[in-house]
DNA sequence: CACTTTTCCCAAAACGCTTTGGGAAAAGGA
DNA sequence: TCCTTTTCCCAAAGCGTTTTGGGAAAAGTG
């Protein structure tokens, strides 16, 4: 159907190693003849078969995520965000991203191993990252190039994206704290995974920062499995406190949960107590009063861990490649002075 | 680093030949010989090289999927649950699942375009289908293989999984009048797209069927890239009627803006107005009442989608592949009798 | 002019697998 | 015993590229 290498370079009198020289733009095929293939290559609309090219490269040109249903992943906008700008930087370098769905940790690792030890792909991208990840420790043992988005716990150098999740929360604490809150609650993300781990650090130095004090009783965690339920039963206990908090930290997946709680105890998001949200989800908008909020980038994130992992592919030392991008703060209408 | 199958035929003392039909199963190899094999396989870890046999066997072994952030998709659980039994069913025969994401239409057909003249993959996975959809025109003229999950507007024949939208609002709404609901207007997709086209005959014939009056007024649609928004302004406009509605059905997609103008005009959901929902979202289950709900079961299309697809690839006629899935309708609060 | 350098092209090998087309040895039949 | 069939294995070709290692012709150089 399509035309391959060997037909296009019959039909213009070459031998197939010049012509594909002269798409590759090498120079020892002259000027001339080059433009009157990459004309003729137009023309017949050929396109170098990628499975060719890839056995006799060596390379795959395909990099691997898995992702987990499980953990609500696809809230909205932010996963696909990232996972918009990951492929779009992967098409870009001409290279293919391939997709595992695992319904938990098990297959997880077991869809990951597939693509690598089946050298189904060049390198992986991982996200949702554990503070004990087993995948990352698999593939330095195996010197497999791989990026987080996230970090670990993990003492040998490796490539990450990660957002400043730290910076964020203290951000958004003291600047409750400025606006005279004193009691300022976190409910976050369940531990084990890495970022609430940030979360509760940046909330704790906003704290300290402020000249607050920090009480346990205003920090709770919700599940990943579940978070409104989770996030609405903790919103009720928070509030059975004798003198409970006047704003509310955390992860905007938790937000139904949260506001739900507030409905049952007749408060007010935004007027009773101030709420801010990681992560600017469509509901964030839409709610009436609308949800102040951290933003990340999770698009350029996305584009990041693609440009880095095609050079730790490359053979770059993937300890050179560490970043940590800022997360902005969006103010809305849910974080007032307290009333 | 991992072994070929050359090293290991060298191992074995046999030729690379043997080895391979051993492990292919081929019957002109001895029982005992292919045992060996095989055990030595498993042993060195042996997996052949995906590339190579691609190469070889004149097939990508890969199927493509593209996907759109700007119509969320990614609500919760419906789309990751078919992903999910996409996903699952590839991987079972040994293929690949690659994906692509398009900010818009045109880098949609963009990306499907790469996948299909690059000879990247063997077939295509459609979703989101719109009435008039350029893509299916597009795949039927290069004979390529494709499946649709939906349905278009197309005669020449191919194949789809399709839910029955009709059926489900037609129960739904058959439901509804058989509780006493008199006035049930519609919250519809917008047009364009064709699901929104079954719901609304479904609908229609629900009212028929329950010997209502259908009342233009009663129906609106709500816009793909902001469908809480738009619900919302249709919901406050819906009980601007003299004589308004007792009921609504609509796809939970729309569920945050129903909820916000219910809200707003201070009627309860499920007490002061009935609701039934296209689609099993999270908030579905934990919103208080908890809503009525079609539930479409979105793994099992998946699977459905992927098998019939390789059927289409082994050079299957398409056109015997056309399947309509029915859908269950859970009963929780929001459909009670009008009061 | 004779020599070196540069320019431009190509044949052959290789990537790792599967398939084709036998062929030798063992088993079965007459 | 001799011929046919079955069993079991293999060498070689081929999938469509890119890379290697030249090599002939043209252009410079003294």
């Amino acid at each position: 159907m399509t035309i391959n290498l060997k037909q296009l370079s019959k039909l213009l009198n070459l031998s197939p190693t010049t012509v594909s020289r002269a798409l590759a733009d090498y120079s020892d095929v002259s000027a001339k003849t080059r433009a009157r293939v990459k004309q003729m290559a137009i023309q017949q609309g050929y396109q170098p078969n990628p499975v060719a090219r890839r056995l006799q490269k060596g390379k795959t040109e395909t990099i691997g995520i898995v992702i987990t249903p499980e953990q609500n992943y696809f809230s909205d906008t932010f996963f696909i965000d990232l996972l918009s700008g990951i492929s779009n930087q992967i098409t870009r370098a001409g290279y293919e991203l391939i997709l595992g769905v695992a319904s938990d940790e098990e297959h997880e690792m077991q869809s990951m191993r597939r693509m690598v030890e089946g050298k189904r792909v060049d390198g992986m991208i991982l996200t949702l990252i554990r503070e004990q990840d087993p995948r990352v420790g698999y593939l330095l043992d195996r010197d497999f190039p791989f990026v987080l988005y996230g970090r670990t716990r993990e003492t040998r150098p490796y490539a990450f994206v990660d957002m400043d999740g730290k910076q964020a929360f203290e951000k958004a604490c003291t600047y409750l704290a400025g606006l005279g809150h004193r009691r300022i609650a976190l409910l976050n993300g369940e531990p084990g995974f890495m970022f609430p781990v940030g979360c509760r650090e940046g909330y704790e130095s906003g704290l300290f920062l402020s000249e607050l004090e920090l009480d346990p009783d205003l920090i709770r965690e919700w599940k990943h499995k579940d978070p409104s339920q989770s996030s609405y039963r903790w919103t009720l206990e928070l509030f059975k406190n004798d003198n409970p908090p006047t704003a509310i930290l955390f992860q905007t997946e938790a937000v139904n949960g949260i506001f739900k709680g507030l409905d049952e105890l007749n408060l007010q998001p935004g007027k009773d107590v101030a709420l801010i949200g990681y992560d600017d989800l469509e509901i964030a908008r839409i709610h009436r009063p609308s949800l102040s909020v951290l933003r990340p980038q999770a698009r350029e994130a996305g584009q990041r861990v693609v440009n880095i992992l095609l050079e730790v592919i490359k053979g770059e030392d993937p300890g050179k490649f560490q970043e940590i991008h800022q997360v902005e703060m969006v103010i809305r209408e849910t974080s007032l002075p307290p009333s």
